[in-house]
DNA sequence: CAGTGAGCGAGCTTCCGCTTGACTT
């Protein structure tokens, strides 16, 4: 660990230098003590099951703890932030980037009782071993307990990769030293991800939408989905024809007849789906004339003529091909594709799968969850073959057992490979009594596939057969057709994945029989039938084949695939309509944006190249705060490993980030000069037409490449959205309810005025003013879905005229405003304690309310009354109150407010915490505010939105 | 994307990876 780029969290208490793990002490056997009795051993794992098992395997001498997963992280937002640090400029980001990227670690507040937990625990022993996971985030975990614990007596890390008796018993006589390189390769990704995350997302929140997010991970996930929708808006199908031909090889053959399909006109090829490119057009290596790859794309009329003039003729077998086939089973399970064959056999998502297994590992049944390996221990490999013997026989069992090396990109390979547990398997049979629905059908997929693992090869044949024939009319034709037959099954009789849905591939035990043909045998065609096809864009991901996806490019850890997930869908970038994951206006939008000026980061080979240089820093020959500094501030170009650019993040969402302009990055172009504009309420079409811009709205739920030019054209079409409630009996005008920016409200649609004559040559006359619809907004508890015509006319007809002030001869009228129902009488103004009121009040009580003061704040009556009552404030000597206000409780001494923050609570809140947050309040409100620079006529003013009050501290305010 | 009248304290949103328990309805 660099020297000085750490500090430890302020609540850690004393500052007493933590031993460094092992320390060059050499503690392997548990050395009996000076008073006699054994060395008693404290041992921190990362999960709770894991400590139960370990500690039946270790037994009294040891007391074997969880730390729960990671005990402390870099605050999460402000009010994580300790009082010591919250005015630093970096409190925000957690991370002092100009101090060497000094981390602040805080422990993480659900965590406080269990670091309590371990310090008791600490207090009874003579040793601690540190027996987090062995990769990098164990690593980080183990150096984040020393550094909290602070223990005074020797450390040692200790290190296993399965939970056996074994193992373990193993692992605790080869102790070793902490990893300080690793630890600074975790920090490094935490910090790296904690930047990109919190620098980049407010450049969201500034250019798109408020809570949008950015990340390392969710942008490319959410890259991903839109890039594939993008092609299959650009897709185009191309449609092509062949000839299908059932052929009859006699009576004596079985089977007697076979499909087949036209592949050759005149020995060039028939084109078929592949040669055909996402234009619609032939590739161009299939349309060269190379006699090798050239193709030639058959129309209706050809296949039509073609198959007339085969009908009838002789065929001959051409040629008869086979060759062996065989398949070698899948490996055992590890998240991700449990995750994929859950999701494709059961239709599970990956939560769902998640959670079930979750139970499975906590009840003893399976092996750990979340894992990047395949491997699995010795004793499982012969319980495997054990298992897989006993129900199919030796012959289904290869002499040798069998090794899953496949390493996956950038994986870890701290555990096993998902499998039952135990060094004997329960069979799916043994557990239905205790275990049932998600858990009992994941187990039973969980255990076929680890026994089908140590199972033997499938064998079989593939043959291809071709049939020539020449035309009535001339030409040369050639079928073709082949077929797979199975004789050994060997693994596939206990498991075959399952092919995704959409890919449209074939199942490994799918089998089609051919006849025993030979060459020169004749045959005759049964039937011949032209047909008609079309090729199809690319399918759209769902949960596995996206996991899948990110898995192959090494982004995401198994404990985080199916949050990934739940997050794009969380932030409205994507949604599910059926299986099939489809990317929102606004994901283009934010896609649009980061690839335009974030590019580096949304590269789907931007995670690759950080994990390179992890690797070296983990290794010792790259520097951390050298390399983060490339990322962060730019650096000399060269010298920096890829991630790093010129420039530098820093310098790209401040400087830089004038240039972006909000309006173009929401307007997505889809054809033509129709855009999709992403608004704050949501996404609308757009084009210009003689001049005028057009819009429409855009129904939720239709998915982009569903946008086609009709149908963009239909909602163009379609005058005015809404619910239409009626005629209105009195003006004959249609009334509709909608969904305005203020909220739901109803109108009338007025009749267009007729178009004035076009006189040519003459100056365009000044259109008359247009009349105005009437509008009215719902009441509280109404709703455009079912708002009556009846109820719709009533707020139409506000604003009421109550009546003539008898004072002052001033109308009043009572209306539906902003702030509720209130009474106007010039710019007077009462507010009303109810809607009803605007049909009833009458002049007496109207004027009556004219006499009352007006009101402030709330329009109940008396001032409103304090939530709680606090004593004194140590700074202001005044008493304290909790009040409601508009963004929710206060606390106020009478001269400063200050709003309670997430985590407090009316009821529980302390004089010393209100205090604390007045204090903060007073520290800020002597900030100098800078008048808003304004350039004098240099643009329109922009319209002023009712909530904007303040001007925008920063430039570049969101535009739309 | 409708247009209507006050005045009161802004503060927060967000990342990725480790782990699961626990407020109540």
């Amino acid at each position: 660990m660099t020297t000085g780029t750490t500090s430890s969290a302020p609540d850690t208490g004393e500052d007493t230098g933590a031993p460094k793990a092992g320390g060059g002490r050499r503690t392997r056997t548990p050395a009996a003590t000076a008073t006699g009795r054994p060395t008693r051993r404290l041992v921190i794992v990362e999960s709770g099951t894991k400590a139960a098992k370990i500690q039946k395997y270790l037994g009294k001498d040891y007391v074997v703890e969880a730390s729960v997963g990671h005990i402390r992280d870099l605050p999460r937002g402000a009010a994580d932030v300790p009082a010591k640090h919250k005015g630093e400029a970096w409190a925000r980001l957690g991370v002092d980037v100009d101090n060497s990227f000094a981390p602040l670690y805080i422990i993480t507040p659900e965590k406080r009782s269990k670091v309590a937990e371990l310090r008791e625990a600490l207090k009874s022993v003579d040793e601690l071993l540190l027996a987090t996971d062995p990769d990098r985030e164990g690593e980080a975990i183990a150096w984040h307990l020393l550094d909290t614990l602070k223990p005074k007596i020797p450390v040692r890390r200790m290190v296993f990769h399965e939970i056996s008796e074994p193992a373990i018993r193993a692992a605790v006589e080869n102790l070793r030293d902490l990893d300080q390189d690793m630890v600074d390769a975790q920090e490094t990704r935490r910090i790296l991800d904690r930047l990109y995350g919190y620098e980049v997302s407010p450049v969201l929140w500034k250019k798109v939408m408020p809570k949008l997010s950015a990340g390392r991970v969710q942008s490319v996930a959410t890259r991903i989905v839109v890039a594939r929708e993008r092609e299959r808006m650009a897709f185009v199908s191309a449609s092509y024809w062949d000839i299908a031909a059932q052929m009859d090889a006699g009576a004596e053959a079985t089977p007697r007849q076979f499909g087949s399909r036209l592949v050759a006109i005149d020995g060039t090829r028939v084109a078929t789906g592949r040669d055909f490119g996402p234009d619609g057009r032939l590739k161009s290596d299939a349309a060269s004339t190379d006699a090798k790859n050239g193709a030639v794309a058959l129309d209706e009329a050809g296949a039509r003529r073609l198959a007339e003039a085969l009908q009838g003729r002789d065929l001959t077998v051409e040629s008869v091909e086979s060759k062996p086939y065989t398949r070698k089973p899948y490996a055992p399970f590890m998240t991700s594709t449990l995750q994929q064959e859950a999701g494709r056999k059961l239709r599970f998502s990956a939560d769902r799968t998640m959670r079930s297994a979750q139970r499975l590992y906590e009840n003893g049944y399976i092996t750990y969850l979340r894992t990047d390996s395949t491997t699995l221990s010795p004793s499982a490999i012969d319980a495997a073959r054990n298992q897989a013997r006993e129900l199919y026989g030796d012959a289904y069992v290869p002499a040798q057992p069998r090794q899953y090396t496949r390493k996956v990109k950038n994986a870890q390979e701290a555990h096993e490979a998902i499998r039952p547990a135990g060094d004997v398997f329960r069979t799916p049979g043994e557990i239905a009594r205790e275990v049932d629905g998600d858990d009992f059908r994941l187990y039973e997929l969980i255990w076929q596939r680890t026994v089908a693992s140590q199972m033997a090869d499938a064998r079989g044949t593939t043959m291809s057969i071709r049939i020539a024939g020449t035309a009535a009319t001339g030409e040369a034709v050639t079928f073709a057709t082949s077929g797979r037959t199975i004789t050994f099954p060997g693994f596939l009789k206990a498991y075959v994945e399952t092919v995704d849905d959409q890919a449209g591939g074939e199942a490994d035990d799918a089998e089609s029989r051919l006849p025993e043909l030979t060459k020169g045998q004749a045959v005759t065609a049964a039937s011949l039938t032209p047909e008609g096809h079309s090729t199809n864009p690319p399918s759209r991901f769902t949960e596995p084949s996206l996991i899948k996806q990110l898995e192959d490019l090494g982004i995401g850890r198994p404990s985080t695939y199916a949050s990934i997930i739940k997050t794009i869908q969380d932030r409205g970038y994507v949604w599910k309509k059926g299986q099939a994951l489809v990317p929102s206006w606004i994901a283009f939008a934010v896609v649009g944006l980061l690839e335009h000026h974030f590019g580096r980061l949304v590269d789907y080979d931007f995670t690759a190249a950080m994990e390179d240089e992890l690797d070296a820093i983990a290794a010792g020959t790259q520097g951390r705060t050298h390399w983060l500094s490339g990322f962060y501030f730019g650096g000399d170009q060269g010298s920096e490993g890829s991630v790093a650019r010129a420039g530098g993040l820093k310098k790209l969402v401040g400087v830089n980030l004038e240039e972006i302009d909000a309006r173009e990055i929401n307007s997505v172009p889809v054809f033509d000069d129709v855009v999709v504009r992403v608004g704050r309420y949501g996404p609308y079409l757009e084009r210009i037409r003689d001049g005028a811009s057009q819009r429409a709205n855009l129904p939720e739920d239709l998915p982009p490449d569903e946008l086609t030019r009709e149908v963009a054209e239909q909602l163009f079409s379609v005058p005015q959205e809404g619910r239409s409630l009626g005629v209105d009996p009195i003006s004959g005008h249609e009334i509709v309810a909608k969904e305005g920016r203020y909220g739901p409200y109803v109108t009338e649609l007025l009749p267009e005025p007729e178009a004035p004559p076009v006189v040519e040559g003459a100056k365009p006359k000044k259109a008359p003013a247009k009349p105005k619809p009437r509008t009215g907004s719902l009441f509280k508890g109404m709703s455009t879905e079912t708002i009556t015509l009846e109820e719709a006319l009533r707020l139409l007809s506000l604003p009421r005229l109550v009546g003539a002030d008898p004072e002052s001869g001033e109308e009043i009228t009572a209306q539906n405003g902003r702030y509720g129902p209130y009474l106007k009488k010039g710019t007077d103004s009462r507010s009303l304690t109810d809607e009803e009121q605007l049909f009833t009040v009458t002049l007496e009580e109207a004027v009556e309310i004219y006499k009352q003061p007006k009101q402030r704040g709330r329009r109940t009556a008396a001032a409103t009354p304090p939530l709680r009552e606090l004593g004194e404030d140590v700074n202001s000597k005044k008493p304290m109150v909790i009040k409601d206000g508009r963004f929710g409780p206060y606390v106020t001494d009478g001269e400063t407010n200050a709003s309670l923050r997430k985590g407090d609570s009316v009821e529980q809140i302390t004089d010393e915490r209100a205090s604390e947050l007045l204090a903060e309040r007073r520290a800020k409100a002597p900030a100098p505010k800078k008048a808003p620079a304004r350039k004098p006529a240099a643009r329109k003013p922009a319209a002023k939105k009712p909530a904007a009050k303040r001007a925008p501290a920063k430039k570049a305010p969101v535009e739309k």
